[in-house]
RNA sequence: GGGGGCGUAGCUCAGGGGCAGAGCAGCUGGCUUUUAACCAGUUGGUCGCAGGUUCAAUUCCUGCCGCCCCCA
């Protein structure tokens, strides 16, 4: 780290301290008002007295006059500093003042000669010395590695990044409105998982001391959710906080934010209807409605999210896609030797390897998936008519999953035997354990019921436009910074 | 894992075997209605890291690190 600060900002520190002025002082004068409102009310409060607090990010000096803007969250404002009309001390003040500072101006509120909204300032009190320098004011940062790793930088440098997770913020909000509509209750579950389940990924491993055990961070909220279904919570949802155990890439950060939302009584059709009217208030508060439809824009296409979506199965998009059934064992089974692939985990994985490579990327517009191999689907309820296949849908749009929901299995003895075969499998991506407790809570009876997830940062990113990950998560996994650099 | 691109001042970027560059920011001075203010002067560099070729490397070569894109 050099530069930690930077010298000729240290000496006007100084410079600052021997006027008689603290740069940090302990508190803003009070009466503080917001800058845009006040910038907006130009006219109909000329002459007014108003306090304006802010960063200054812009400086224009004529000697004894100099004008600076000043933005707060709420906006901008110009202040006014005339040598006339301050007190000398705060005048002198300017000299030492630079460019990312916070300022307070008072001072009657009007408009300048080329009608610029103005303070024109009677007081003028250094809030905050900055001891470096912001960016560059006209291109901001922009290299994307740096934005996120000083996000703090980036948010008030490129206001579209503020912007940006504003809009994330209202459609948590909007969902969360949604869940309060239909009488949801969300809670927290544990993130420190003694045994990891609900997905299959590589878990991130840690220790408790006092109880000297290995503990999981949780991959997935799902287990503790439908525990709650078993001990009469009928509706419940978490915006869950997951961790998984893989590489950095623009779609994947380490950790992330999974909602999951479960209903007794409900079923994978009636999580159908309850996403759609998620997404559709999502894509509301997003900006997304455009003539009166809801459309993203992503990856320079445009993808309607305006509900219903339409349903279609699974064994069709098959059959359509790959020209045989997914029940053909020996079509299946050379299509991988055509591709040089390993039959590796049997028949049905080998079928939702070839759903993912050729199906899925063709599912630009929204779409239900309906119908799921019941093989790669442990947590689902099989189908009652047909039983290699499980009540389970996915949802895609852009070619990638946002959703993915159940009718939940709640037959304990057939979870446990799911458990089981998975461990057995000792396939690293699966859980390695049998989660006991998990079956004696269904032991204890679980209503039916239908659960969704959704992954909320692929979602924003669709919502939002955005192509990397990155971009919608505001402190990002990063690589260490270089010691010295 | 393979291929390609990038890495130069705090920021945004030029340059391409022979003195390390511009704009912004900073510093000094001037300026009372600007808003990318302007004018004059000026500070600031391990040219990602390590090795090699060469009289001479920021530039060419090799390896490594980081970031981006494409492919698997």
């Amino acid at each position: 780290m050099k530069d930690l600060f930077h010298p000729d900002r240290l000496q006007k520190l100084e410079e600052i301290r021997s006027l008689g002025a603290d740069p940090y002082p302990a508190r803003a004068p009070r009466g503080r008002e917001w800058a845009a409102p006040a910038a907006a009310a130009a006219d109909a409060r000329a002459g007014a007295t108003v306090t304006i607090h802010g960063r200054v990010r812009g400086r224009r000096g004529y000697g004894k006059l100099t004008f600076l803007d000043l933005v707060d969250a709420s906006g901008k404002i110009q202040a006014c500093l005339q040598q006339e009309q301050l007190p000398p001390a705060e005048f002198a003040l300017l000299g030492a003042l630079h460019l990312g500072d916070f300022a307070s101006v008072t001072g009657t509120l009007g408009r300048t000669r080329l009608g610029e909204p103005t303070v024109f300032a009677t007081r003028f009190v250094l809030l905050s010395k900055a001891l470096l320098s912001p960016p560059e004011k006209w291109h901001g940062l922009t290299d994307a590695e740096l934005r996120a790793r000083m996000r703090y930088v980036d948010l008030f440098s490129n206001p579209e990044m503020a912007q940006r997770f504003h809009k994330r913020a209202a459609i948590f909000s909007a969902m969360r409105r949604v869940f309060a509509a239909h009488e949801y209750v969300e809670v927290e579950t544990p993130v420190l998982h003694p045994v990891y389940g609900g997905a299959a990924a590589r878990p991130f491993v840690t220790h408790h001391n006092a109880l000297d055990m290995r503990l999981y961070l949780r991959i997935a909220p799902e287990l503790y959710l439908k525990r709650l279904l078993v001990g009469g919570i009928e509706r419940v949802c978490e915006f869950a906080r997951v961790f998984r155990n893989e590489g950095l890439s623009p779609r994947h950060n380490p950790e992330f934010t999974m909602l999951e939302f479960y209903e007794a009584y409900s079923d994978y059709r009636g999580m159908a209807a309850l996403t759609e009217e998620l997404l559709a208030a999502a894509a509301e508060a997003a900006g997304c409605r455009h003539d009166g439809r809801l459309v993203a824009r992503f990856r320079g296409q445009e993808v309607d999210l305006t509900p219903p979506f339409p349903r279609r199965s699974y064994r069709e998009l098959f059959q359509e896609a790959l020209g045989f059934a997914p029940e053909d064992q020996a079509a299946v089974a050379a299509e991988q030797r055509r591709r040089g692939l390993a039959p590796e985990r049997g028949h049905w994985q080998a079928v939702n390897d070839l759903f993912e490579e050729k199906v899925e990327p063709t599912l630009q517009q929204a779409v239900f998936v309906l119908d799921y191999p019941k093989a790669v689907s442990p947590l689902a309820k099989p189908s009652p008519e047909r039983p290699d296949w499980a009540e389970r849908w996915e949802l895609f749009a852009c070619g990638t999953e946002l959703a993915n929901a159940f009718s939940e299995l709640n037959d304990p003895q057939l979870q446990l035997r799911n458990f089981e075969e998975q461990v057995a499998a000792k396939d690293p991506e699966a859980p390695n354990q049998v989660d006991w407790d998990y079956v004696r809570a269904l032991a204890y009876g679980m209503p039916p019921a239908g659960g969704c997830g959704i992954g909320m940062d692929r979602l924003c990113m669709l919502l939002l436009g955005v192509e990397n990950i990155r971009e919608v998560i505001l402190f990002p996994h990063l690589r260490p910074e270089a010691e010295g650099a």
